[in-house]
DNA sequence: ACGCTCCATACGCCTAGAGATATCAGGTCA
DNA sequence: TGACCTGATATCTCTAGGCGTATGGAGCGT
């Protein structure tokens, strides 16, 4: 691919020019006078070497060398401009792609909103979602391989990544129904001291997993752990079988299993924070009307936790 | 398809640094210094409206905007350029298309070796080869069905078509074997005056009908048609068959018959010229190259008759 | 801290070319 | 023959932009 040689402009003069084949209509049809077009297309067919169009008095028509340019030309332009438009759609986040990754326990709460809205105010924008953990998220980001993470307690130390609280969710207790405890309105946490506990695996995502030792720390007890599960619905299943009892986010509690009961923790400070992640430097407009969707979606819980939330991603200087 | 907004030149360094996605080197291969470069793509970025190469210290990467109109760039520039080529080809005649009109007595005489020379030094170039007879040359010549035609006594009054005399032959009779005159060597004209004769009909080539029938007015006799044939081939069969003589181009010898005898004719001044025939102000260049051809095929028999053998085509002031 | 790499900016120069107006030349038709 | 249409030419203006050199500034490695 060499130096291009043909102008734009003289090839759409000469596209226009091969349909009206009349230099008067084509000039008009360009919004310029006619000669400029004479011109044009001289030029035109200096560069190309060959004349492209016959001029006997009274019709103009196409060459052999003109009507082998002519489809070339054609082409030329039009994929120009419908990769300009499909540019400027993308550019300006009216098209494209988001790559989201959620913590499967979001499916419950804050996903189906927030995708909801997202989908209405940008139809034209595909989404692709993924269920992943904590931990696989923040390493996604940096590989590029999602744009935004839906994840509990982010991190603190990722500077390439910024961070916004989404929803601020308080812990309720997980029990069997057959547990002494679940007659109470409410429970405290030490006096989960004595039961064992069923919890997500640690490397699921640290931090909440730290989170929830230190609550108990905090309330003069280390927890026992019974038993590990990945997934919310698995904890609820084990917990309904009395293998032990869990501290999980208040929106677990749209699991209903009919052997379990969620109960109200005291102290109520004890609230897991579920954020949006996103690279700092992306320059995806997605991303920045994701947050903007975000913010809409619940402007009633805002944080301002870590994460700068200064300019939104995409806006350069 | 409005104006065109994009250069191509800044498209191809669009295109240039989305294949190094480093400045320094795109623009070594562009041929610049690395500012205009910069200068290039920043213009380009205004255009488009958005960033098309996110530019982090250490990497360039493109954008979404930029992944979505690199396609379309690469398309428009590779179109531009085969349809370049393609023009050029054309239009210095190294490729094309040629249509040729030739009389069906012709394929036994000029038209295998003018074919298979042209064939040799124009490889690249497609020839329709359409059997018909003089007087729908000359409309398909104006028609432009056909570039070129190949026919018999080509006429005087056709301002628009230029004609150049490639071969003169001589006449032949056509004779049954038992025919007294097939004893002969030559026969004179005036001999025939009182068989019956077979020839094609008059509108299959006027001039040609015309010639022959002068040629016996001139030797002193008008001919008796007793019956017509619309090729040689059926001439020649209905003669071996004893309805006829004939008066046929010295070429149609090479109908072998076993009842058929072909005698020299005397005067020998008679004799059809055999012309090609184009539109004198045909653009393509092959025109001109079958012409040439034509001229190097036979440089004997030069007869330069009538139609200007002037500029040739496809040469313009 | 220094230098190196890499990209952006700032000027300045200069040509290509897009546009306009005025005019000419060939052809057609009344 | 003269109006008229059509395209080509001549000339002028103006500016977008392509390219260069010089310089700035951020990151990174030694």
């Amino acid at each position: 691919m060499e130096r291009p040689e043909l102008p734009l402009q003289q090839l759409h003069a000469f596209v226009v020019l091969a349909e009206e084949l009349h230099f008067g209509h084509a000039a008009a049809r360009l919004g310029i006078a006619q000669p400029p077009l004479s011109q044009q297309i001289r030029r035109l067919e200096g560069k190309v070497g060959h004349a492209l169009f016959s001029r006997e008095p009274g019709r103009v028509g196409l060459t052999p060398a003109g009507r082998e340019l002519l489809p070339a030309a054609r082409r030329a332009l039009a994929d120009l401009a419908d990769g300009l438009a499909a540019a400027r759609a993308v550019g300006s986040g009216r098209t494209g792609r988001l790559r989201i990754g959620f913590a499967a326990s979001l499916a419950l709460t804050v996903l189906p909103g927030l995708l909801r809205t997202f989908r209405h105010r940008f139809p034209g924008v595909h989404l692709d979602i993924h269920e992943m953990t904590s931990a696989p998220q923040i390493a996604a980001l940096h590989d590029r391989t999602i744009d935004v993470g839906l994840l509990r307690e982010p991190p603190t130390d990722e500077p390439e990544l910024g961070f916004r609280t989404v929803l601020s969710e308080p812990f309720v207790a997980v029990l069997p129904l057959a547990h002494p405890l679940a007659a109470q309105r409410t429970v405290h946490l030490a006096q989960l001291a004595d039961s064992p506990f069923v919890l997500l695996p640690r490397a699921v995502g640290p931090r909440f997993h730290d989170q929830i030792v230190g609550l108990c720390t905090a309330a003069g007890f280390t927890p026992r752990i019974a038993q590990h599960a990945v997934e919310w619905q698995t904890v609820c299943a084990l917990v309904e079988t009395g293998l032990g009892v869990s501290l999980a986010p208040a929106g677990i509690r749209r699991i209903r299993l009919k052997g379990v009961a969620y109960r109200r923790i005291t102290p109520d400070t004890a609230r897991t924070r579920v954020a949006v992640a996103w690279r700092e430097n992306d320059q995806n407009p997605l991303v920045g009307h994701l947050l903007a969707t975000v913010s809409h979606e619940r402007p009633d819980s805002h944080d301002r936790p870590d994460g700068l939330p200064a300019a939104a991603p995409g806006s350069r200087s």
